[in-house]
DNA sequence: CCAAAAATTAAACAACTGTTTAATCTAAAC
DNA sequence: GTTTAGATTAAACAGTTGTTTAATTTTTGG
């Protein structure tokens, strides 16, 4: 697939993905798209051909960017334990910066009627699962890391964790007292970033 | 809100809870719902009045159902941490058999365009939370638990966890060779259960 | 049995949906 | 300067949307 794009198709990229995020798939027109963009509505039509390919090159164009990038980091001189930190601290970057596109992805994955194609996004789940066996494998040939360990059941606590408190956001605001978009950006950048670290550490640290 | 509904609004409820969290309320139309209920279109502006009040109706119904039963645990002669594993345990099994309406919820919570009232639900959620920091509070009057505990970070791990495996599920029971709709069941209640109890374990017990 | 109320229906309504058309404008190529 | 391909437009298209209407059927209560 072509993905070579010209300014004014990366525009109206960046306004589907804001409003498929902010208002779903089916709850964004074509109209409204086009008015945000300050383009004419055939437009879509004339560079994507319709809607549902619209969606369809948007999530092919930003999937690449969710693969953790954990080439440098395997020869970094890092232990195992450090190692792990890092790749949580990544991919919570990852999915922060990427909000709207794993939101969108949620959405499709569970209204999968759209026959859409997401294998894109399952090989780069596979990849980052990979990723993280690898460095527990490590982490077990040097015998700190325990030896049963249900690495698949690793990464749905550090999503999962971290996007129900974004969704719930302003339930959260209001229980844990923050007050401002600075505040809240900290505290996932430091609180709720350390919450899933000491999570996943317990789970695959060996406790004498 | 009077909540007195006759069988023939139950079924459209129903129907409509199924739809809603299948294709998402702006993907189901009234026609379909209508379709699938067997009844005719103009029924639904008959009982409930529009689309939006027949959601409004459906999650006021529903979410009365969400709310944890802890009373009975409470003078249960149960040790703190087993307070808490059954607290684990029927919150997940709470979730697992109302998949749909947090489903709805979820959508609706994140995409807050329709200007709904979902006080109902935060206040159910703020009713589980005091029901758990009440079992923290004894552990740690009882010196089992940990100090610093940091309660509201607990649910987000729980539902999140629990959400994202089950929006995923095709992509974990490939990972995990999971090939039928009873391994799976028994997947939720044991391995991921135990997964969850666990990580929720290690956030709270004092660990000497 | 009959009158009043409630339930149910098909049809129509206007607004909106994604998409296409055909005409016009713009900019590059020769 | 003319040709040609691409970009942009307003208008029209047919289908769907939620909702209302007015007529009809069914049920209820005296």
């Amino acid at each position: 697939m072509a993905l070579e794009f010209n300014d004014k198709q990366i525009h109206i990229l960046q306004v589907a993905e804001k409003l498929f995020a902010e208002k779903g798939y089916d709850g964004t027109s074509i109209r409204h798209i086009a008015q945000v963009a300050a383009i004419n509505v055939a437009m879509v039509s004339y560079y994507f051909g319709s809607k549902e390919k619209l969606l369809e090159r948007l999530i092919y164009w930003r999937t690449q960017d969710l693969k953790i990038q954990l080439e440098n980091l395997s020869n970094e001189p890092l232990t195992p334990i450090q190692k792990v930190e890092k790749y949580v601290a990544l991919y919570i970057q990852k999915i922060n910066s990427n909000r709207q596109m794993y939101q969108i992805l949620q959405f499709e994955i569970s209204y999968n009627k759209r026959a859409m194609d997401l294998e894109s996004f399952t090989e780069v789940k596979k990849g980052n699962l990979a990723s993280l066996s690898k460095i527990i494998e490590e982490g077990q040939a040097a015998k700190v890391f325990k030896s049963n360990i249900n690495v698949p059941l690793i990464s749905p606590t550090l999503i999962g964790t971290f996007f129900h408190f974004h969704t719930n956001r302003s339930f959260f605001e209001e229980v844990l007292k923050i007050d401002s978009e600075t505040k809240y950006n900290a505290y996932v950048e430091k609180e709720l970033t350390e919450h899933i670290q000491q999570i996943i550490k317990s789970l695959i640290l060996d406790e004498k």
